[in-house]
RNA sequence: CGGGGUGUAGCUCAGUUUGGUUAGAGCGCAACGCUGGGGGUGUUGAGGUCGCAGGUUCGAAUCCUGUCACCCCGACCA
């Protein structure tokens, strides 16, 4: 493998303007310190096609390269810090690509590294001589690249309100997936379902001082009951009939939930109370992102209450594994599970842990809490109870919640720059058949032996019993549990911009069927995760065919993420190290710290990154202390988060 | 809440510096034709109170004031 240091194919060649220059341009993208391409330049004429004369003569991008049959093109130059490196396959296709988020950087360092071949074969791609139009490589604008996904997907759109999102069909049925799986496991854990109201008397915010001081900053507050006519403007409406004691839309439900099972619990025979609930919830976020962070969201939260504080710590600790396993065997997003510094703590909590995944810009999204609340929430609501020994105790309390967020940190986790890829689990279509044909004998031939595909995977049963769905399109049951649907896409519409559409939805498969293929009795099956093709003949196809794909691809998104999230993790023996692991790479950083308000206050300001957790996995032993120098027992994960 | 940026057709934008025909383009959308194995093509057509509210002016997308929304960066947070 080439690691020469031999002066950058495209050196001497300035980016001229000329539509002929744009291979050149390509080759000397700017890059910054990190590796990362950064964005074209202005007056680029890759970048502005409406600079280019002659409109139809407008390169596409890439431009016409060498093409596909000479791809790859001679090798990207990349100037790193202290040479320049060739990039091999299948880094060029990556930055070619413009993959060239983290991600690809892992891929690239792997080239050195043991692991390079595994890595190298799960991010292999296939190259492609066109990019989505609508979406923004992660490389050159990663905030956009998230929203343009989102926006390509259907997933969300914004709402006339500031701060608040429309969660489309699309996204729903995501987040319907998610509340299923979950629910099932709430209640393998014992745990029913309930609802408390969205109001909250305010005077129960400031019941637990520490939670008053978490959520007052935030809270949106009712305090009338109608709206009146301006008696000097009757066009205006103005709030009227104020309310005695205002009221707080809850952005958590502890404080009623608490109140209530001040009411419900009398003896310790009442316990444990085991109380799940799927709600909305609101906090007004100064800065806001879809799924992300929105004022309010859909989460579930669950509020137990249990005689002893060691019940109360092992049902948190269970949920959090519950979480745990859900992220990985759902989301196929593998998690670091660990407990959250004092400044980091949810308000109102003895001990919060957490799960935190990692994104592929290296920022680390915490994806679920879990909190011991001790007898702080039971001691201000007086949830007591007649103990065993005949004396009044007060109950032992725990929460525990994840939200829409999770939808945000999937996309995050899987998606690439063609947009959207769901893992298997969650998504709502698995499959999609797209007919290519031309004439009308070619439709009928290649509809009937659609239908013949279509019968295999679903069964008869459901093949003949066609859903309702907009837009033209067949639509047909593959999971009646999970409403998990296949589809035969018969708009009238070119192959190709089918192609575009499911692939920006992130469906996991797709089916070809032409007249080629119905000659040879085969469908010709890409799969969304690597773009991959294989020929599959018809008596192949079976539920449990697809079944085991789905599966598969579950699997290989789990161990990519997996790999990703271990290959960003580092240790840092001092500050200094730390902060270049920051600066070059992002991802975790694992050290030994001893938390503390002050220095992870004082690292956040120079580093950007916070504690995201005390991981479950201590070494054991003693280290010094990154920042202070003092010995500590403690490793931690340091990480700049969302 | 502070700093920066942007609001013109569904989307991306030009036009604003220097006020002056009926406000434009590409993409998208609708209909029809040729097509159809990764965003093809031709014809025709629909679509805009120029974010909103005031003001200056004979005349405002353009100048002034205010306001709202969105995006980015900080502080805050799931």
């Amino acid at each position: 493998m080439p690691t020469a240091s031999s002066p950058p194919a495209g050196a001497g060649r300035s980016p001229g303007r000329s539509l002929s220059a744009c291979h050149f341009v390509l080759d000397q993208q700017p890059i910054d310190r990190v590796g990362r391409i950064r964005p074209w330049p202005l007056g680029c004429p890759i970048s502005r096609r409406s600079a280019c004369p002659g409109r139809s003569a407008a390169p596409r991008f890439p431009p016409t390269l060498p093409g596909a049959t000479r791809f790859p093109p001679t090798p990207l130059m990349r100037p790193t810090r202290s040479a320049t490196r060739v990039l091999e396959p299948p880094n060029i296709h990556a930055a070619w690509r413009g993959v060239y988020g983290r991600i690809a950087l892992a891929v690239d360092a792997s080239c050195f590294g043991p692991r390079s071949r595994e890595i190298a074969a799960l991010w292999r791609y296939t190259p492609r001589l066109a990019m989505a139009k609508n979406i923004k490589a992660r490389s050159v604008d990663y905030a956009q690249w998230y929203l343009d996904v989102i926006k390509a997907a259907q997933l969300a759109d914004y709402s006339p309100v500031r701060g608040c999102m429309v969660i489309r069909p699309e996204g729903y049925a995501i987040w319907e997936a998610i509340q299923r799986d979950l629910d099932r496991r709430f209640k393998e854990t014992g745990h029913v379902n309930a609802y408390f109201p969205l109001l909250i008397p305010q005077s129960f915010l400031t019941k637990e001082a520490e939670h008053v001081e978490g959520f007052a900053m935030e809270c949106a507050v009712v305090t009338h009951s109608k709206l009146e006519k301006d008696p000097n403007n009757p066009a205006v409406l103005r709030p009227a009939s104020p309310l005695e004691e205002p009221l707080i839309i809850r952005p958590t439900s502890e404080t009623m939930i608490g109140h209530m099972y001040a009411q419900w619990v009398q003896s310790y025979r009442d316990l444990p109370i085991l109380i799940n609930q799927w709600a909305n919830v609101m906090r007004w976020e100064m800065r806001t992102r879809l799924f992300l962070r929105t004022s309010e969201f859909l989460w579930q939260e669950g509020h137990t209450a249990h005689e002893t504080a060691d019940e109360a710590q092992a049902e948190t600790m269970q949920m959090l594994d519950v979480y745990a396993d859900f992220a990985e065997q759902a989301l196929a997003i593998p998690v670091i599970k660990g407990r959250k510094t004092d400044a980091e703590k949810f308000p109102g909590a003895d001990t919060t842990y957490c799960i935190e995944a990692l994104m592929q810009d290296g920022k680390a999204l915490q994806a679920g809490t879990s909190h011991n609340l001790g007898q702080n929430f039971s001691k201000a609501f007086e949830i007591k109870y007649l103990g065993r020994d005949n004396t009044q105790q007060f109950a032992h309390t725990t929460s525990w919640g994840v939200s829409t967020r999770l939808i945000g940190a999937m996309i995050m986790a899987h998606s690439d720059d063609d947009g959207l890829v769901l893992p298997p689990r969650v998504a709502s279509v698995v499959l999609v058949i797209i007919p290519v044909f031309k004439s009308e004998e070619e439709r009928a031939t290649v509809m009937a032996f659609i239908d013949k595909i279509v019968a295999a995977l679903v069964g008869e049963k459901e093949a003949s019993a066609t859903l309702r769905t907009s837009g033209d399109m067949q639509s047909y049951f593959f999971d009646k549990i999970t409403h998990q649907r296949v589809i035969v896409d018969t708009r009238d519409v070119r192959p190709g911009d089918k192609q575009y559409h499911w692939e920006q939805r992130g469906v996991p498969f797709r089916i070809e069927v032409g007249p080629r293929d119905v000659a040879g009795g085969v469908g010709l099956v890409k799969r969304r995760l690597d773009r991959s093709k294989e020929n599959v003949q018809l008596d192949q196809f079976s539920p449990d065919w697809l079944r085991g794909k789905l599966e598969d691809v579950h699997t290989q998104m789990l161990e990519k993420a997996r790999l990703f999230l271990s290959d960003s993790t580092r240790t840092a023996e001092t500050y200094d190290q730390m902060k270049e692991i920051l600066e070059k790479h992002g991802g975790f950083v694992r050290c030994w710290f001893e938390p503390n308000r002050d220095s992870e206050a004082k690292i956040k300001t120079e580093t950007k990154a916070t504690v995201r957790c005390i991981p479950f996995d201590q070494p054991g032993g003693e280290g010094k202390c990154i920042f202070t120098g003092q010995p500590t027992r403690t490793q931690v994960l340091f990480a700049e988060s969302y």
